[in-house]
DNA sequence: ATACAATTAATGTAACAACAATTAATACGC
DNA sequence: GCGTATTAATTGTTGTTACATTAATTGTAT
């Protein structure tokens, strides 16, 4: 098992938290890596299922572009050409919006639906590695994740 | 303050640890694009900032591509371009080493010395959000990441 | 009703990343 | 010493991202 240190060859931090930044900044690297092979198995990138669970989530009713974005982990410009790939490979249908022609409706295949429950098993065998940790460790835990995600954001703001 | 509930407009969670997961992704999104729009102002990326404060660290004494490659956060193999955006930028210099000439001895500059003094303050006030967390949390906060990163990687490997 | 602003989705673009292939130099086995 | 394997750096290619812009539609104020 490597440490942060072993991993990025530095021996001192300046400090605790300095480590910490580094270390949630590597491991999201690591996780993202990760995932990416693991998606390729299914011709999908971990942008691509995060849209088609979007999609299960509202299904059976339509999704526009933009709450598919909302709801995005990365919230880019890319959740209308993320849809295009998606509709090419038949994972879900895209029509006018009826109430709002601005927008479209967006809603999982049948194929879309069979992909992910392909999926679900290996995954969640995936994201249970933290199951050695407390519930009650991992609530702080998801604290601090918050804590640093708002005051960042502030922070880089305003200098 | 945003949970990760609100900013990805989720309300349930299978568990506290899927949470974790997602957690960490979204926070690091949110870094990375935070330290995107910091960099800019001086003309850098993230990863060319990481490249000169590796270059920082050996200074005066070369590094190569390879070391600086091993200590990067995103081991890909873009450190040789990355030497070339900052080479033209006059922050680092790159020649043949002697010993080994399939290597290149790069240094920093004055002027890569300079940048990174002119960052220093603005970054480590960015770097402090982590201060109300005490040390004995952060221990334990990087000790999760660890464990995550080790456990995750092989789980990957393994399906 | 009409002009103007706001919203939604799509696209143009420049830069960057992932991965493979290439080139050049060195190490190693025999 | 010679051929092969390995290592270091670079380059080519393909796809993606970030950001800005455009086009179409809807909302709103007068």
């Amino acid at each position: 098992m490597l440490s942060l240190g072993e991993e990025i060859k530095q021996t001192k931090f300046k400090s605790e938290h300095q480590k910490a930044m580094l270390n949630i900044l590597l491991t999201a690297n690591t996780l993202y890596a990760s995932n990416n092979r693991f998606f390729k198995k299914f011709d999908l990138s971990p942008e691509q299922y995060n849209v088609l669970r979007i999609l299960r989530g509202t299904h059976p009713k339509p999704c526009s572009v933009l709450s598919i974005q909302e709801r995005m982990l990365d919230k880019m410009s890319n959740a209308s050409r993320l849809v295009d790939k998606l509709e090419a490979k038949g994972l879900l249908t895209r029509k006018p919006c009826k109430e709002d022609r601005r927008q479209v409706d967006i809603n999982i295949t049948k194929a879309g639906l069979q992909i992910l429950d392909d999926i679900d098993v290996p995954f969640e065998s995936m994201e249970s590695v933290l199951e050695c940790v407390s519930d009650k460790e991992l609530a702080r835990f998801n604290e601090i994740l918050d804590i640093i995600r708002n005051k960042y954001r502030d922070a880089a703001n305003a200098v």
